[in-house]
RNA sequence: GGUCCCUUCGUCUAACGGUUAGGACAUCAGGUUCUCAUCCUGAAAAUAGGGGUUCGAUUCCCCUAGGGACUACCA
């Protein structure tokens, strides 16, 4: 039940996971209701976005908004007639009251509670308000809201699924607000009454929600309702560990999307933190994930969300991919690159998937594929002349041995010009001349990349072609 | 300030009250005919502190410390 700010919050992904993964492994349902009670932070197309995300990331619903059910309507900015029912029987029954107070007498009290060091809470001045009184400030047009008449005194105990029962005194509970002055019921009153409803079963939400776990198991009573069990996902921290917001990093499902990060690889991870399957097997599909899932084993502690991990995981996905599939994957993030190049065959697939199954194995995001991969496609690379020399070799001799090279490849046929056999014939001549094989390999690579880093020499004339791979070893002769 | 939750390597985590406290990421060191990466091998690395209970506590209880959440007419 997320509320649509705009955009889904990787803790937010997380907790949808851990929804799906019990639904799933009690072969329940898996529901999707959209919290929108919060007017003022409504943005448009928000709700959209949040299930077109959802739905990426392999997070589906067997009820909700766009997939329909029996319980709706889903959204409950459209259920406002059935908070105003429930309302009134609260109302009658004396579980709730309006009341007049000011938002500018609520600050203030709470201000000077703060001040003097006291726990800042409500005074329940309007609690006692007489019938007479209450009709007469309505019909004179006072704004109001509807709280709950908390009981003043006593305890009560309520039960978090993982962490058993909890203890909590009554006197420090609020008479918190139900139902805004402007007639929209708050989380805590829309989130019973339809999950009373809706006949949900499991609450899963994030451990912020314990303090008020209280405040909604006294709600359900006062409806004389059956309360669902409830299940406090532990938080996910930063690095540092504070809250993972916003500002500090990315956090949006979206930006881990963009930089390319794989659905399996976000939902694996997440899965890993506060959970893990028997044995030490850490890689799993979240269907695998479903067949040993029990709800209980869920820790308790916070985690912190280390994207050095991810990362680790996201290489092994990336890795797991087809070519083919990596080739529709990558090229949004490889457009700059074939930008670079006036060459046809290097626009085409068959170019790609050579370039890809040669930088697959160096990535962790598929965001790095275009700073990999630009010396595939530039006809002329910047470089400074020492870099291809081979640790203590000198310019000269690295000079010379390009030459040999240069000779050595032009002599192989069209037809020979494949990875291996280009790698036989060069490291035969190699060895027939006694030659250190770095004194070869390493300018040559240098000649076709232009970098430190790259894939190997024979695999670079492969897939640059032998008319490319000839013209760039002597353009690095004449460097020298 | 109040209420509540949490505490095993740097990080994520495993250990019916009895284990040389295990695995993974990261780190470091080797290996894999040039570099980087992949892969393989190995190393270093933890039960927050103090009390109990017990023949025996990572495990159960209490206290302390630390971390976190909540404390809105936001969710």
């Amino acid at each position: 039940a997320p509320s649509p700010t705009g955009f889904l919050h990787i803790g937010g992904l997380r907790t949808a996971l851990f929804d799906y993964l019990i639904a799933k492994s009690l072969g329940g349902t898996l529901f999707l209701r959209i919290e929108d009670t919060d007017t003022k932070r409504e943005v448009a197309g928000a709700v959209d976005k949040l299930i077109e995300i959802l739905n990426w990331a392999g997070i589906k619903f067997d009820e909700g908004p766009r997939a329909g059910g029996d319980f709706g309507p889903y959204i409950q900015s459209q259920r406002l007639d059935i908070y105003k029912k429930y309302t009134r029987e609260l109302l009658a029954k004396g579980e709730a009251y309006p009341c007049f107070c000011t938002e500018e007498r609520l600050t203030k009290m709470r201000a000077d509670a703060e001040a003097m060091k006291k726990p800042p809470r409500y005074d329940r001045a309007c609690r006692n308000l007489s019938r007479e009184e209450v009709d007469r400030r309505i019909a004179a047009g006072e704004k109001y809201v509807i709280r709950h008449k908390l009981p003043l005194e006593g305890e009560i105990i309520v039960r978090d699924e993982l962490r058993g029962n909890l203890k909590f005194n009554l006197a420090d509970l609020d008479d918190y607000v139900l139902i805004k002055s402007d007639g929209i019921p708050t989380y805590q009153f829309a989130s019973v009454v339809d999950d009373h409803l809706m006949e949900t079963s499991h609450v899963v939400r994030g451990e912020e929600w314990l303090p008020s776990l209280p405040k909604n198991i006294s709600l359900y009573k006062s409806f004389c309702w059956e309360a669902p069990k409830f299940i406090h996902l532990p938080l996910v921290l930063d690095k540092n560990g504070g809250k993972l917001s916003k500002r500090k990093g990315d956090v949006a499902v979206e930006d881990f999307r963009s930089q390319g990060y794989l659905p399996e690889a976000l939902l694996n991870f997440n899965a890993l933190l506060g959970w893990h399957p028997a044995g030490e097997k850490e890689i799993f599909s979240v269907d695998e994930a479903v067949k040993e899932f029990d709800y209980h084993n869920i820790g308790t502690s916070p985690a912190i969300f280390n994207s050095e991990k991810l990362d680790y995981l996201n290489g092994i996905y990336i890795r797991k991919k087809t070519i083919p599939e990596l080739i529709e994957l990558c090229r949004p993030y490889l457009a700059e690159n074939i930008a670079l190049t006036g060459n046809d065959y290097k626009k085409s697939d068959e170019f790609l998937a050579k370039v890809i199954n040669l930088e697959r194995e160096r990535l962790k995001k598929l965001s790095e594929i275009g700073e990999h991969t630009k010396f595939f496609f530039a006809d002329n690379l910047s470089y400074d002349k020492e870099m291809l020399v081979w640790k203590k070799s000198t310019p000269a001799s690295t000079k010379i041995n390009l030459r040999n090279l240069l000779d050595i490849l032009r002599k192989i046929s069209q037809d020979d010009w494949q990875t291996k056999k280009i790698e036989a014939i060069v490291a035969a001549y190699i060895k027939e001349n006694d030659g250190g094989v770095g004194d070869y390999l390493w300018p040559m690579r240098v000649a076709l990349t232009g970098e430190k880093a790259s894939p190997s020499p024979f695999e670079m004339a492969d897939a640059l072609g032998k008319n490319e791979t000839l013209d760039k070893i002597g353009k690095a002769i004449d460097k020298l």
